[in-house]
DNA sequence: TGTACATCAGTGAACGCGCGTTCACTGATGTAC
DNA sequence: TGTACATCAGTGAACGCGCGTTCACTGATGTAC
């Protein structure tokens, strides 16, 4: 026996999520059906059911990965190879590594990335939920993160948590144009510049501001 | 005779493109049948070849209703009752102006909002397409409007258009998060909040910025 | 190690349903004279 | 103004198809003894 029982249905599980998330690239998850899914596996439409409820469960699960894949992307951005030494060299650290961050870690869950920009506005209700409710989770972290750049000290945890969004927002549509320019090597580099251009603007212009003015 | 044949028809058309957009709040447009928007009409499946070819071409023509409503808030927010006697006053005027403009051309068009954010990303292939280029357009025109804020000359054409992006994308979240709100008066003043921080917090970092850095 | 039984991932037939699309039609509106 | 004909928005029956879901099943894997 080279495969237990556990092992291979797992394995068919994971074929089940791929194949949704492979079957839904240009469309939302609710458009696709439970006998597409199976015949791309290569099961029956009814062995679907031994592992997920509906299509709506089995698009949770595939929030819970896709979120796994950005949180990924963000512990990245804030992990520095050599602590900077000065308040400027910190500056330039963040945006540059975050923006390497997102070229790299976009590539290794692409679809993932794809999923998360879609289904947080084309989502079934329950998954459209899921999602938004994960963002937030995500621009809070973001937001006590960003506390802690040198003269974040005037701004207000109101003002921290705005910043937060249109850092997020600006990121999810960085990593789905990414996701869209499918490697293509000058498209990723316009991209990149884009994104550091942006990410400078915003923070220039949030060190400059002030929640007491 | 009260209408004519052409004014019948017109109104049978309209009720259409109202049923469509009314039908896909809360999912994407393709993922409706013709059939359900036939019944909400209150015709027969088949009348509906009469008007439209497909769901899709239907789509088409929603989306250039959907950026007219988008042009129109964009025109708004740069028309000034005063002209602004000093560069500090347009600047405060830019600011103000685009967010009265966003919160109040929302309400009229809500559906189309949520249209155009929706379907930018989980439209069909056609209709993604169409809004992706629309909003190129949006971006393009915003670019050479912003040219002509004072302290802009030292921006060069491609930090324009990056700034301009930044502008737009903002700009749809919110329109998202105002259509999601419903009207209640303590959400939008939230949003409205929100929209005038970060545009703030863009602007003085755009003014900042130096393309020749 | 061998046997008897339990588990359960995947099968295959069957169901009723809503779908897009075809087609020939109806009857009110419009036009030519 | 009246008549005869044309137009065409909307009708209604019919079609074949893919859908989600039910059910009883099979046979390889796992377990108890």
């Amino acid at each position: 026996m080279t495969e237990t029982r556990v092992e291979r249905k797992e394995r068919t599980r994971r074929a089940i999520l791929d194949a949704a998330l492979e079957l839904c690239e240009g469309q939302p998850l609710a458009a696709l059906s439970l006998r597409q899914v199976a015949k791309q596996v290569g099961v029956v439409p009814t062995a679907f059911y031994r592992h997920f409820e509906s299509i709506d469960q089995l698009g949770l699960e595939l929030v819970d990965e896709s979120f796994s894949a950005l949180r990924d992307l963000l512990k990245a951005a804030r992990t520095f190879d050599t602590p900077p030494s000065s308040d400027r060299a910190l500056f330039l650290a963040v945006v540059d590594n975050s923006v390497k961050a997102l070229v790299s870690h976009v590539p290794r869950a692409e679809r993932h990335f794809r999923f998360i920009a879609r289904e947080r506005l084309a989502g079934s209700l329950l998954v459209r939920e899921a999602v938004r409710h994960q963002l937030e989770l995500i621009e809070r972290e973001l937001a006590t993160d960003i506390a802690r750049v040198p003269g974040a000290g005037r701004w207000s945890a109101d003002d921290l948590q705005i910043l937060a969004n249109l850092l997020v927002n600006a990121m999810l549509s960085h990593a789905e144009e990414l996701a869209l320019a499918n490697g293509r090597p000058d498209v990723v580099r316009r991209i990149e510049d884009t994104a550091r251009r942006q990410l400078h603007i915003v923070l220039i212009g949030a060190l400059s501001w002030d929640s007491s003015r």
